[in-house]
DNA sequence: TGCCGAGCTTGATTCGCGTCAAAACTTCCC
DNA sequence: GGGAAGTTTTGACGCGAATCAAGCTCGGCA
């Protein structure tokens, strides 16, 4: 069981150029440095609100009428969908740089709830004034339609990570994304804290939290993540390639035949 | 088995007010005419270039350099995103008045590939201009932000779909968001010629096409659609409502405690 | 006309993940 | 310190969807 790791050399190496796991630092910083000045952009032009938020604020609701967007300057966010039977998705997870608020744009009311995970602080901007804004500043125009293409993007990602991959994974994936949004935001990414239950993770995955569980214990046991408290909620990621090589071994054996 | 659908009138009027079943008719009208004025806009202010396709036809792939953005006049596109280690995924169905390329604005390229499924009309639009005529017609703006927010609703609405539904009610819920989206374009929603293979519709709902196959002679027994040709991809939906409730009645089980 | 390939259906079997249940642990509050 | 609530882990079991395997229909083409 432990020594499973060892194949996986064979796929890194064929792998290497078009690999996850051989992510380009270059780009993180660009990344990175992306989100700052887009930061920066906006407290320059339009001067935002800031406010401060703790873990289970709702920063919107569904039905709520829509008029402003939201940027996050810390903390972090899930976005939760309530369907009219009473089924609950979480469909996005939110961090520095990430715009909230989007869904709202066409119905004009939001779709979904914006809830708190931690404390941060969120700017806020009122979309007239943000268009307003756009026709002096081409930058800004630029900006957000690249936050909700970014968006599409990501949320199409997580559409083919939950049609193609088996549980085991799918929260490796999991994994592997957070740690890469934390290193396009300038953050060491070998230690995560998780502020979500195996049951919301699960949730996000279309699991079930003891499935989440059992995933997060195989990969503790083959080592590709190490816990570092006793609540389970931060871990090392010891070899960020490692995971991206495990997901690739999950879905091996379908693509060899 | 074929009485199986008397109880649901039940459920048909506890949720009457929040059902999908009860839609809107004005709704889906005013939602057709938005597609109208939307189209008559762009024809007016940009001239787009026309062009059309047929089945087969690929109008943008993964990787090209983005610089333009598409807008179905008529037809039926599927757009399919192939990961790094040859995993293939249908992450979006597109109809009349809908975008294309919204995926390519942030990363400079398009991200997945886009496929006609029907001859149709094509309008292009170089984003460029488009940025420029923003400026001038501020309705321009309005319409191309609605449109981007409600691909990101959509997708959302898929990866719920995905992530809390059975089989069997996936692929309801598939023919049923397929009749809304035809009844929204001033379509009759009782008769809906699929353009997929069974194959297709499985992997853009994380489903095998056997279970697929199986879910639809399963609604086909139940009377909840009848099959109108011999190759079993034209179909009649009797009762849309009938059709939401099956959703329900899939799910109520695990509601009930 | 008959052959062929693509797509669809259906059955038998397997297996992954959900469900149910119990126990250990962490946190928090009294 | 002790108890209660919430979270996580782990095991046993069963179900639902994937897999494997025929056989069918339909359309195209020689």
């Amino acid at each position: 069981m432990l020594s499973i790791a060892a194949p996986a050399t064979v796929f890194t190496r064929i792998n290497a150029a078009a690999h996850p796991a051989s992510r380009d630092i270059c780009a993180d910083q660009r990344a990175s440095q992306r989100i700052a000045d887009t930061l920066a952009l906006l407290a320059d032009v339009l001067a935002p609100q800031r406010q401060l938020v703790h873990a289970g604020d709702t920063l919107y609701q569904a039905g709520e009428r829509f008029a402003k967007l939201y940027i996050l300057n810390s903390g972090f966010f899930k976005v939760v969908k309530l369907s009219s039977d009473g089924r609950e998705q979480v469909v996005g997870l939110k961090f520095r740089g990430d715009w909230l608020g989007f869904d709202g744009i066409a119905s004009g009311e939001y779709a979904c709830d914006a809830i708190a995970m931690d404390i941060g602080e969120v700017w806020t901007i009122r979309y007239d004034a943000l268009l307003a804004a756009c026709v002096q500043h081409h930058a800004l125009l630029t900006v957000l339609h690249e936050a909700m293409s970014r968006e599409i993007a990501r949320d199409r990602d997580s559409l083919m990570s939950v049609c193609t991959l088996s549980a085991d994974a799918r929260v490796a994936d999991f994994l592997r994304t957070w740690a890469e949004s934390l290193s396009q935001r300038g953050l060491r990414t070998d230690q995560i804290t998780l502020r979500l239950t195996r049951a919301e993770i699960g949730n996000y995955l279309g699991l079930t939290l003891e499935t989440v569980s059992r995933a997060m214990s195989k990969l503790a046991r083959e080592q590709l993540i190490v816990f570092a408290d006793k609540g389970r909620r931060d871990l090392f990621i010891p070899d960020l390639a490692a995971l991206s090589d495990y997901v690739q071994r999950c879905l091996a054996p379908a693509l060899l035949q």
